[in-house]
RNA sequence: GCGGUCGUAGUCUAGUUUGGCAGGACAUCAGCCUCCCACGCUGACGACCCGGGUUCAAAUCCCGGCGACCGCACCA
């Protein structure tokens, strides 16, 4: 861009750039493009997927996480479970006189008496009793109501040829770890804590998305569930993040109309109970390092809580990570559910598979307890076909009741069968208890790629000397160098494509680019964010030396181009300074 | 989904009122020039959102659709 368009807001001009250069656009363009969906070019492409490397460093190669790739498209019973079927739509009545649309519940919530768990429970029918006998009309215009429908946002399909088999799309990637978790928890070799994350595609069916990369209906969501003994919640690696220091915009302040930050080091918030889970607090001080990481600076960013009515239907306390942007204000980027055992124990549920956890105990207990032991030669002859069944359902009677009262009594009331002293054994057994058996409870951070990927570049936007350039960290830049003759001719670019190629061979990201005058060439690349620029110029043939530029400061340093490799390898790995790549011209 | 505003090359735009050969700038590409920050010169590529109607003739007028932007309800 030679000139600079009449100050267009952020959000306008990084679109913009993004679809001027191949980082995205909106999808399906020659059929006049569809809201909700979003293509990335090479560019785009490519930064994205260093963003979810930067995940995947995190949380798979440092902290375990076993990753795991489960299909978008997910059979019904599956929903059932989790609850989205019931939860994932939303209750919609328009108005029949001025046409605007609004939430049935809602509306019912509004005049009728009461609860917000209440009205959310209500089916479509009630609530059209409910709109019709209170006489609920339009707030806008008086109007009055069509059918109560329901709008579900989840995506349906079927799955093969039979329309009964009904699938979804998912509209989160959790459930593909949830259903798997009797294997990944032998992966785990059968230990607690672990965490398993996946990063893929969900759809949700948005009713009006309007705001880019911001809200698609077909995105990619980076869930990590993270699996802990609810009796042993203690993070091992608490020390390591402890005086990190969390922004916090609670839920009590919430309700006191306030957006008053408190501002807390980890160990402190959750010394005060700000957050309920070790691990949650530590999931977000790591999440606050890896904004700050892809360019978002810790001010820009806060930790919101969730109010109790706003979180998702599994949730226990909820904090969704915001980072602020110039046009939209604070946009969620991320977010950290308890989960509690609610996923694992509907599935157990649902399927009838066993999701219980064995942990053994280092010393076994030994437990007196009292056992009641049926007497089948006395139960058989008087309750004779029954005796079974008396006998079933005595050993599941606490023995404790049955003992006291054939003491105070001289019988016990079994249902309808009597039972006398004679007929039992009440015993004291040793009985040795190796473990427990439980429901491991999850926290959940969940990341939005494709809101990442937005901030990143939004953060990474600049405009120096009327020029705009993307000054993304040099780890996550989609190209890393480019490489210049500093002219087209005298045996320049006879020089620099060998150059170019020694440095793809070597595994770097190159371009070589000898179109156009120097000044440019530096222009076009670092509008695409290229950290470095490497130029070949007259004093390369006489000394093999070239000029290192840098993107943001555009100075310039002078190296020897054998010792590029060893140089350019420990710049973006963050282990040396640009002052460091050579002697400064 | 509703209301308002609006759709002309990759981008910005002239033309739409009053129907009559769709023009410019920037970008891109090819070449010339050029010893370090979007220089200059020559040339090339490239557009009326889609569909229907009115008309001798539609970018222009009418109808429908799609999309975008701005405001209301959902959300990573």
């Amino acid at each position: 861009m030679a000139k600079e368009p009449r100050c267009p807001d952020k959000f306008t001009a990084v679109n913009e750039l993004a679809r001027r250069r191949g980082f995205f656009w909106q999808s399906y363009e020659i059929y006049g493009g569809v809201s909700g969906f979003a293509t990335y070019g090479s560019l785009g492409a490519r930064l994205k997927q260093n963003i979810e490397r930067k995940l995947r460093e995190l949380f798979v190669n440092k902290l375990g996480i076993l990753e795991i790739e489960s299909p978008v498209i997910t059979p019904e019973r599956v929903f059932e479970a989790s609850g989205h079927i019931e939860h994932f739509k939303e209750p919609m009545v328009g108005c029949l006189k001025c046409k605007k649309r609004f939430r049935a519940d809602h509306l019912v919530q509004g005049c009728v008496k009461i609860s917000e768990a209440e009205a959310e429970k209500l089916t479509l029918t009630e609530l059209k009793e409910m709109i019709e006998k209170n006489e609920i009309h339009c707030p806008e215009c008086g109007g009055t109501f069509d059918e109560v429908k329901q709008f579900l946002t989840m995506f349906k399909t079927t799955i093969g040829p039979y329309s009964d088999a009904v699938g979804y799309g998912r509209p989160e990637a959790a459930q593909g770890i949830f259903v798997e978790f009797k294997r990944l928890y032998g992966m785990a070799r059968e230990k607690l804590p672990f965490g398993a994350m996946q990063i893929g595609r969900a759809l949700r069916n948005e009713i009006s998305p309007r705001q880019g990369l911001l809200r698609l209906r077909e995105f990619t969501i980076v869930d990590l569930e993270f699996f802990f003994d609810p009796e042993e919640p203690d993070c091992y690696m608490l020390t390591d993040v402890e005086n990190e220091r969390l922004r916090l915009l609670l839920a009590e302040t919430r309700l006191k109309n306030s957006e008053d930050l408190t501002e807390v080091t980890v160990k402190e918030a959750l010394k005060k109970g700000y957050i309920k889970l070790e691990w949650q607090a530590v999931f977000m001080a790591l999440a606050t390092k890896l904004l700050n990481d892809l360019g978002v600076p810790a001010e820009k960013q806060r930790f919101i809580e969730k109010l109790p009515w706003e979180r998702a239907h599994y949730s226990l306390q909820t904090f969704d990570q915001e980072v602020l942007v110039e046009r939209w204000g604070w946009v969620e980027v991320t977010a950290y559910a308890c989960r509690s055992d609610y996923d694992l124990k509907r599935h157990t549920e649902f399927s009838g598979q066993d999701m219980y956890v064995f942990k053994e105990y280092e010393k076994s207990v030994e437990k007196e307890q009292l056992v009641i032991k049926p007497i089948m030669s006395k139960l058989g002859p008087i309750f004779k076909k029954e005796a079974a069944e008396v006998a079933e359902m005595l050993s599941k009677t606490d023995a404790k009741e049955v003992e006291a009262s054939l003491k105070n009594s001289g019988h016990y009331m079994l249902g309808k069968y009597k039972i006398l002293p004679e007929h039992v054994g009440i015993q004291r057994e040793k009985i040795v208890e190796r473990g427990r058996r439980f429901i491991p409870h999850v926290v959940e951070p969940t990341f939005g790629s494709d809101r990442l990927f937005y901030v990143a570049l939004e953060y990474a936007y600049r405009v120096k000397d009327d020029r705009v350039l993307l000054s993304f960290p040099r780890d996550i830049a989609p190209v890393q160098v480019g490489v210049y003759p500093l002219l087209s001719k005298d045996g320049l670019p006879e020089k620099a494509l060998p150059l170019h190629k020694m440095l793809v061979d070597e595994g770097f990201v190159a371009e070589y680019d000898e179109a156009g005058s120097i000044g440019r060439r530096y222009a076009r690349a670092d509008e695409v964010g290229i950290p470095l620029g490497i130029t070949v110029d007259y004093d390369t043939l006489n000394d093999g030396t070239v000029t290192i530029r840098d993107r943001d400061t555009w100075k310039q340093v002078r190296s020897r181009i054998d010792e590029l490799p060893e140089l350019l390898r420990k710049f973006f790995g963050w282990k040396i300074n640009f002052e460091d790549l050579g002697n400064p011209i």
